[in-house]
DNA sequence: TATAAAGTCTATAGATTTGGTAGACTATTC
DNA sequence: GAATAGTCTACCAAATCTATAGACTTTATA
């Protein structure tokens, strides 16, 4: 399961996302309309600018907007950032590798094989669903009603 | 990424499946082999036994033995046993559904969409990975030393 | 029938993560 | 200079994870 922090950011760049070019908005509003906690929603959105996602603008008339492309951003980016990997095992991980404690041979065990498999597939669906995907998606579900 | 519960738990299970028809194993045995810490290993095994993939004999000459065939027993049961959902959205579980709070449409939600799509292939993945399964693999990385 | 072997049950506990809250501070606009 | 809006630091309660301790029960067998 996702932590509630990533789902509210990925709740929160779908919201700036279909507002691209409406200038900055307000943490307020995206917290009311997304019905993210407020305080909550700060730091997560300040953890998006630090990754480049974000950019935020002080000051009346300020507020956040989308620095990347809504197709450059996707759900594998977004979750290894506030929860890390991917993977269920740090073994199969990429940029957070960490060798089993108990493992008594990396090289042939079978249930690393397993799981690495597992992880590519998930990573690809996960880059494939960027913001734009998303909202195709959500328009999608819409007309089929 | 999977707990170290559910980590100690495929371990012993593969160990167990590797030496089917040895009779009983007792818990010392597999926490030297699989490096498992004893006292921890004691309720994985009777959580395994629980839900009916152990079984288990007390006093001299006892242990623990598969219940199952090792090619029914697959990494999603036994993830879902000690680790819970196995999707990243409580909204696209079957056994554990809950409703995503911040939500405003469920039905029209296309990140819920993704994350459907994800969780399904998931989980045929490691429904594949039956301890049989695992069992193989690791002779095919062993061959191909 | 003792006794050693082996699983079972209940309780506890430290460490870490999760999901937040409070409040002072800084920058910007009008 | 006052209102607006993001930033920074600190803190905190609850849950989860990873165990450990110890008493208890059952079984085989000498």
């Amino acid at each position: 399961m996702i932590s509630k922090k990533t789902k509210y950011a990925i709740n929160a760049l779908v919201f700036l996302a279909k507002r691209t070019g409406e200038g900055p908005i307000v943490i307020s509003e995206i917290a009311e309309k997304e019905r993210i906690p407020r305080k909550f929603l700060e730091s997560i959105l300040l953890s998006l600018k630090k990754a480049g996602l974000l950019a935020s603008k002080k000051g009346k008339g300020g507020g956040y907007f989308l620095l990347q492309d809504p197709e450059e951003i996707n759900l594998a980016d977004v979750m290894r950032l506030f929860d890390g990997p991917i993977a269920f095992l740090p073994c199969v991980t990429y940029k957070y590798y960490e060798r089993c404690e108990e493992c008594k041979d990396e090289e042939t065990c079978g249930i690393r094989d397993v799981f690495f498999e597992v992880k590519q597939k998930t990573v690809e669906l996960l880059k494939q669903a960027s913001l734009s995907e998303i909202i195709k998606r959500e328009s999608n579900l819409i007309s089929h009603l």
